[in-house]
DNA sequence: TTGTTAGATGAGAATGATTATAATCCAAGA
DNA sequence: TCTTGGATTATAATCATTCTCATCTAACAA
């Protein structure tokens, strides 16, 4: 078993990316623990290690790893990046009202009437879905 | 059968907002045709009919719109904006490299299914969802 | 009709997330 | 160790959207 800092040197190594100390904090702190993270969340958790990184590097680093399927794009349509490294596919929840987004399992999706309804030519290969709706929290105060 | 002007002085009063000729020409922008459409072509396209107008009450007003129902919002969780006038519950396909988003029909959700996942206390009356993909165009250049 | 006023509008400044620029730095191969 | 192309940083720029506030007007009462 590798330490995760081999294992990212090797990530790097395969998709032809320079190993740098940034880029090894960065992936580390989305990918230490599970859930959706802002570039400016782990803009914050990364400058305890290397208080001299800039955000923009986080947040050209985050793209850079979303590109090359190191990480994933928690909603491709969302005003604000969250990123997360779960890289098993699976859905989304969206509180309309504050934008909140969970996880949700579950096999609700008919794939077949779906892509017998989807416009010609689209592809939905990997049918990634977002459902809406009010969270908890939102719906209790009326 | 009334004419579009009575139906908005009517929809106004029933919100009890009131029907300015701004409003007037705005919500007929979107209900003319059916589309989606951004603050910007709105307001390109009202500012024929009322020089004055600024994009600032076109935005405030679209906003107003959405939150009486008298129009929809086409994506809860976008990064800009986009309106349409169609308001029968229907599902959209966005397109994750370009964006674009179009309509798609058809009963390809298991609500049951879907609300038995959903964590307790979320609210899924109106469960709408947004499908990711790639749009014709895009998946044609590689 | 006229006067009153709460709410609506318009112009421009402000905001906040993100990206571009350009000078400096450094990882990795020779 | 040397070289070099890519990476990083600080900062300026962008862009959609919202805010501020002075001005205007629709709706109602007189
Ligand atoms: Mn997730
Ligand atoms: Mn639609
Ligand atoms: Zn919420
Ligand atoms: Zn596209």
């Amino acid at each position: 078993m590798q330490s995760s800092h081999e294992q990212f040197r090797e990530l790097a190594w395969k998709c032809g990316l320079a190993a740098t100390h940034q880029r090894q904090v960065i992936y580390e702190a989305v990918v230490a623990m599970p859930g959706h993270y802002s570039p400016e969340s782990i803009f914050a958790e990364v400058r305890r290690r290397t208080p001299s990184i800039s955000l923009a590097t986080v947040y050209k680093n985050l793209r850079l790893f979303v590109a090359h399927g190191l990480l994933r794009e928690v909603s491709p349509h969302a005003s604000t990046l969250l990123v997360e490294g779960n890289l098993e596919p699976h859905h989304h929840l969206v509180c309309t009202r504050c934008k909140a987004v969970q996880d949700i399992e579950g096999d609700f999706i008919n794939y077949k009437k779906l892509s017998r309804h989807a416009p010609r030519g689209f592809d939905l290969t990997q049918p990634l879905v977002e459902v809406f709706g009010l969270c908890r929290r939102c719906s209790a105060k009326k």
